[in-house]
DNA sequence: GCGTTTTTCACCCGTTTGGGCGATAGTCAT
DNA sequence: ATGACTATCGCCCAAACGGGTGAAAAACGC
């Protein structure tokens, strides 16, 4: 399956541009796109993307902030932050809020897609690396990653969860009861369970417990 | 509280004279020394320290395998990774396998203090800040940290649990059940069940599902 | 239009949890 | 040695959960 992508930043002309180079890529798909954080969001929620390229500079909400509700609302997602500077301060806030890296737009197309891949397999390396030294720290990384590689690399799209599955799991590790989260969507308690069932399989546990630590650390606890 | 620290390094001499400068910091204090991976293991499953120097060059198990198990099966510990060298290739090992820093030996001990404490707190900027330009950057970094913050900076030794608690923890976070609980520690299920009921009164929860969202995560659901 | 998936809900049943309450015995510090 | 904490266990009860079966309407793909 190719991997998911919604692009934010408010500059049109870059959004399709970037969307364009992107696709050339056969695995890379560009499901959506927003010009403020607060579309980022809405866009990230209904579409439920692998990884959210995310502009810092915008207007309403800025890529930092809406980063920051974007990981919390929404299990697995991974948001890798765009930037025309190399901002330490930045740098730092963007990590702080959950994003997986950091890279200036001055990164050549070819180590962008780069960046993105390792993103998705679950590379979380801070930004100094993805933000400066890109081509010569990229292959070692990559290397160390395919060496040693107990991090998560979850990879939500693979589960096949249907948005409402999606859903339920955000509720799921917030730790909502099956009654909190019928309450919460207006739906039956039975219709969770139900639900839960499905993720259940699915995912490959059995019970809620296993899948919040599944969700929230990517190891299969039985 | 002060925190409490276990050093482990193959080489006495480095260990007790470490020991001693860290002691002379009214808030840091060292519980236990290991000589090597599988004993720093023993000494913190025992002794439940904050944070674990672990040196990466040590005999029978090295530090990077050491970190390995030991953050999968402590929660909530920390462990620093410190090295004669700045081997960008074990920085990387050692913090995919856990780690939430990798100091050089030949830092000052004013700059490792600093970076102990900041780690305590919940920093967890990768290595190559640490490894390297140590001094102008940590400053900024606590700046960030403290403007921020949102990350997890969960501290263990506040909550006062007691081991026997600490170890009910571990295994909660493996989403095993009472009955599992009890039959690997050889107990009745009735008395996990209390323990259980202490953990949840320190924590501020109120179920295992919350408890466990919050050993993952450091965030309180409710 | 037809098959598949998704979403919704109901009922049953046994197990697990959460929240009390009380009890014994050991450790440890003052 | 008195009090505080820890660790152990038992009992009771109501609520929540997991697992199963069944079913019906809506949406989607082709």
């Amino acid at each position: 399956m190719s991997i998911r992508l919604v692009i934010a930043d408010d500059q049109r002309l870059f959004r399709q541009s970037l969307r364009i180079v992107l696709e050339h890529e056969s695995d890379l798909k560009v499901v959506g796109e927003a010009s403020d954080g607060q579309e980022a969001y809405e866009q990230a929620k209904a579409l439920r993307p692998d990884v959210v390229l995310m502009d810092v500079e915008m207007p309403k909400l800025d890529g930092i902030a809406a980063t920051k509700i974007l990981v919390k609302a929404l299990v697995g997602i991974k948001v890798l932050i765009l930037s025309s500077f190399s901002d330490d301060d930045r740098v730092i806030q963007g990590i702080q809020a959950g994003a997986v890296g950091y890279v200036v737009k001055d990164a050549t197309p070819d180590e962008f897609v780069k960046i993105i891949h390792a993103t998705h397999d679950g590379v979380n390396i801070t930004s100094p690396y993805l933000a400066n030294l890109h081509p010569i720290v990229l292959a070692r990384l990559q290397g160390a990653h395919a060496a040693a590689a107990p991090a998560p690399a979850l990879s939500f799209s693979e589960l096949n969860l249907s948005p409402r599955e999606r859903e339920i799991v955000d509720l799921l590790v917030l730790a909502k009861s099956n009654k909190e989260m019928a309450d919460q969507l207006c739906l039956a308690s039975d219709t969770i369970k139900a639900h839960l069932q499905h993720i259940f399989r699915k995912v490959g546990v059995s019970s809620r417990l296993e899948a919040v630590v599944f969700f929230l650390t990517g190891r299969r606890t039985s």
